[in-house]
DNA sequence: TAGATTGTTAATCGATTAACAATC
DNA sequence: TAGATTGTTAATCGATTAACAATC
């Protein structure tokens, strides 16, 4: 139905928004808020257009209203509880995070490790072991899970996360895991950002200097 | 010229081909590696012939050989200077993460932090003060960095580095950095993730349940 | 050979951009 | 009114997918 992008352009001009709300302005023009977000003024206006969001011919957009809508759209009024798995180093700094919330009213409930001396509390949130899988995801009614562990051990927790009802996984592990077509997988891999934006800076420098 | 998802399935190719190799294969066929992947194996195959490797007919395509060549694209033999601006939690994980290179032959060579008492040693890594900006990036020749301040002053973070030759930027703070536009930004925001996550599932059930 | 695989060309698909009418 | 802005339709662009010839 709607894309992928379309969706992240979506929660971003609500970043932005709710930075122009601060800053006190009450209405924003497609240019503005394009500026912002870094994309055209043509794209934000067919975006809204898209979820039915209408602005003024000649006063732009209201930005209390365009919140009220995006937030109907994705910020549900209950907290959405979601779980954590592997505290490592990036692990632990996503639950530090968690202090006030991951996302808008999105919270870690529990976060795992099979490593059992990090089973307590001195992250601010309870780690358990991974046999408690099953009963934290029923008892919190949790569908949604990060999976922060190494490679090596991802695609194992994230069978137990499938076979236990998730539906949705933000992997920050360097490989692509295999599930079923109706789990929703995110991927997200620093190194290779990195390592993207290295090349681009070489491949740029071997065009333009003739090495 | 390439484009960017074309770079970053070269990337994940280059780790699943490592995985096979230390499984102890020697030779992939475009469908096993698009499995592992998660592309298709047309999509595999057309890569690797945008970027000149070619395989055999019946015996697909050579591990080592694959990997010399994608190495020889992205990875460096000198080890490549990079920096990272803010050592909250996301920054010390990082920062940790460098322990054994950030990515392959990317090495982290200084932090900074405005918050004097994280200006010394504890995190395995040098934490300048941000006046010292200037001198660190002539002094190690760098000119990529990793900001993971929060997002009030990640313009101003990314304003100085700008200023001071920085060319490519990791941007983990949860807003759209203004840059000149020879300089190459990589956002990455794992709340809008989230929020994307719990958004497909939600529209899936209202989809499916007909609530 | 027959079957399987590569590699390239053409077709499709979808997203972005451009154009412009409507109108405040 | 004139100028600026929205909102929609058409055009463009590029990436992915499908098709298939070549060949091992």
């Amino acid at each position: 139905m709607s894309h992928k992008n379309y969706i992240k352009r979506l929660l971003l001009y609500r970043l932005c928004l709710l930075r122009f709300k601060e800053l006190g302005f009450k209405k924003v023009f497609s240019h503005t808020l394009g500026n912002e977000a870094g994309v055209s003024a043509e794209q934000v206006r067919k975006d809204f257009s898209q979820c039915e969001i209408s602005g003024n011919k000649k006063a732009g957009y209201n930005i209390e209203s365009l919140l009220i809508t995006l937030n109907e759209k994705f910020i549900r009024s209950e907290v959405r509880n979601i779980i954590l798995i592997g505290m490592g180093n990036m692990g632990r700094a996503i639950a530090n995070y968690n202090n006030h919330y991951i996302g808008t009213n999105v919270f870690i409930v529990a976060a795992f490790d099979i490593d059992p001396s990090k089973q307590n509390q001195k992250y601010g949130i309870q780690v358990f072991s991974l046999d408690k899988l099953s009963a934290v995801i029923q008892g919190f009614k949790v569908n949604t899970a990060i999976i922060a562990t190494p490679a090596i051990s991802a695609q194992n927790v994230c069978n137990q996360l499938v076979e236990n009802g998730i539906k949705g996984i933000l992997n920050l592990a360097p490989l692509i895991l295999k599930a079923p077509k109706d789990v929703i997988i995110s991927n997200v891999n620093l190194s290779a950002e990195i390592e993207a934006i290295i090349y681009y800076l070489n491949g740029r420098k071997d065009e333009l200097d003739v090495e």
